[in-house]
RNA sequence: GCAGGUGUAGUGUAGUCUGGUCUAGCACGAGAGCCCUCCAAGCUUUCAACCCGGGUCCAAAUCCCGGCACCUGCACCA
């Protein structure tokens, strides 16, 4: 089994995320976040908002029916509905356009019709088999809604225009003033042809995009600190490795606000335990970026062999403001003396990439063969569990006692009594939880408890209750810092 | 979407080739209990599966067809 493969066993067996509608069958990549993946997936969400709202972004929530004018704007009508020709000889089927493109043909059919005149008029043959290919269907990567038959809506592929269309509203609310940092989380949806890698390729997922508004005119004044070192790898293939201010100083990144988002970026992803010598950033080469890109930085994750996209930072340019502008007739302009169009960084999050990057970093077996989510606190999805050491002498008991009061302070924490005590821990070791409270016969008589904590394994003993029923966060109580030294 | 492979309790698997004591075995798991003063110990006991539909056959987990799902490769990945 594949460090992948075992990972997806634990988030299976023990409640991070299941396969959806299994009752049925199934369905190519849709998944539920089980009970575990619930709040796992609140806590990235958190994070991640936290630390945006600390640079002063504002948050916003837009619907994820959308209708047809928006994604003519946007180009997603024209662009994102490929047609595909497959060969009727040997089944094979091909971008229509790239197979265009390849024989030197550089036409971007409208339509299915155009597709097959320009095909049969080339004399376009199949790649493998030689073949004559007279066929081109339309294949659209975005899910259309039925609705009442006039108005054609679609589920949106992203989250960014329901952000860009109200780029009005947006900048009066904020006083007028740019740069302007919108945050939005919330489900993307697209037809993917081929699902693949349990939560990394779904059809449905969970995105958070930030759009930043920047007066073309002015300097933003994004700088990166000095802060971690991380590999650049440049769509000319060269390898930088540095941090990103001098990746900005050294015109790898081409922008400081590029650089400076990327820097943002890294810290959120270390911060939610994202190992950090399995990242890089990669750039795009010219012939991958999106219809609306100009330049994109991706923040990658290695998953076994694999580098997997999580967060894409596009520099969109005045693309998508001034399309809306165009289509909605509507003044998107910025400035009163000398009205512009303002230019927009996209920092893109993939929070099931980012889960699936967490859980892979973080897993690991101890040496008797036991698994461990090492996660930190604030990611876990349980912060703390109340274990008695035995179940009888009224220690279950006075350990339910204690959960009751414990959880109206730390609603993230569990209770547990079943099995041994050895393999209490070993269950919370499995779902990550960092600290675990042992009930013992002391607690009876003495009212003290001890704490163990879940990589070091070690413990400390003879913790008052008291000391620990105290309001505020559990992660904040002085007694952890004890016994984060004594591990140490 | 194409090609190949796979599909057995919550999880991982045995059995499939060669149809028949398979009323489907094992391990982990989960539940109840016993025992136990700290890292999945042991004991008793319970729960729980042949992906779905059709066909062949006296008889199908096993063979055939269709669907669905998963895996690998190709293509796709705004």
């Amino acid at each position: 089994m594949s460090n992948f493969d075992e990972v997806v066993e634990i988030c299976k067996r023990r409640g991070f995320f299941w396969p959806s509608f299994q009752i049925y069958g199934g369905s190519a990549g849709l998944y539920d976040y089980a009970p575990l993946g619930s709040i796992l997936k609140e806590n990235v969400y958190r994070i991640w908002m936290e630390e945006y709202m600390k640079i002063g972004a504002i948050a916003f929530d837009s619907p994820v029916i959308t209708p047809e004018p928006v994604f003519k704007a946007s180009g997603h009508i024209q662009r994102f509905a490929d047609l595909a020709t497959v060969c009727d000889q040997c089944k094979s089927s091909y971008k229509t356009e790239s197979l265009l493109a390849d024989k030197g043909v550089n036409i971007v059919p409208e339509n299915e019709k155009e597709a097959v005149e320009i095909l049969v008029k080339n004399k376009v043959r199949c790649p493998k088999c030689g073949n004559l290919l007279n066929n081109a269907s339309k294949f659209n990567l975005m899910f259309q809604v039925s609705s009442n038959g006039i108005e054609k809506l679609y589920l949106r592929p992203e989250t960014a225009q329901g952000i860009f269309t109200n780029f009005k509203l947006l900048l009066t609310y904020n006083r007028g003033k740019l740069p302007m940092i919108v945050i939005q989380r919330g489900k993307g949806f697209r037809n993917e042809i081929s699902p693949r890698q349990a939560i990394i390729r779904q059809r449905e997922f969970n995105m958070a995009e930030v759009e930043v508004f920047i007066d073309p005119l002015e300097n933003p004044g994004f700088m990166p600190d000095a802060g971690e070192e991380i590999p650049l790898l440049r769509n000319n293939q060269e390898e930088y490795s540095g941090n990103l201010l001098n990746a900005y100083k050294t015109g790898v990144v081409g922008t400081s606000e590029h650089a400076y988002f990327m820097e943002i970026t890294l810290k959120i992803a270390l911060r939610l335990g994202i190992d950090k010598k399995k990242m890089r950033f990669r750039q795009h080469r010219k012939d991958e970026l999106a219809h609306y890109s100009s330049d994109c930085w991706d923040l990658e994750f290695l998953l076994d062999s694999d580098w997997i996209e999580m967060v894409g930072i596009s520099d969109r340019g005045q693309f998508d403001v001034k399309n809306h502008q165009e289509l909605s007739g509507q003044n998107l302009n910025y400035g009163e003396n000398e009205p512009r169009i303002p230019r927009v960084l996209e920092p893109a999050y993939g929070i099931d990439r980012m889960i699936m990057a967490i859980l892979t970093s973080t897993y690991m077996k101890r040496e008797s063969g036991y698994k461990v989510l090492s996660m930190p606190p604030e990611v876990s999805p349980y912060i703390l569990a109340i274990l008695p050491l035995q179940k009888k002498d009224g220690l279950s008991e006075k350990a339910q006692e204690l959960f009751t009061a414990m959880r109206a302070l730390e609603p993230r924490t569990l209770f547990d009594d079943s099995g041994s005590i050895g393999r209490r821990y070993s269950r919370q070791d499995e779902i990550g939880t960092p600290y675990c409270i042992t009930v013992d016969y002391d607690t009876l008589s003495k009212d003290i408890v001890t704490i163990r904590e879940r990589d070091s394994q070690k413990q400390i003993k003879d913790i008052p209750i008291k000391s620990l029923l105290v309001s505020g966060h559990f992660m904040e109580n002085p007694i952890l810092k004890l016994l984060n030294a004594n591990s140490s």
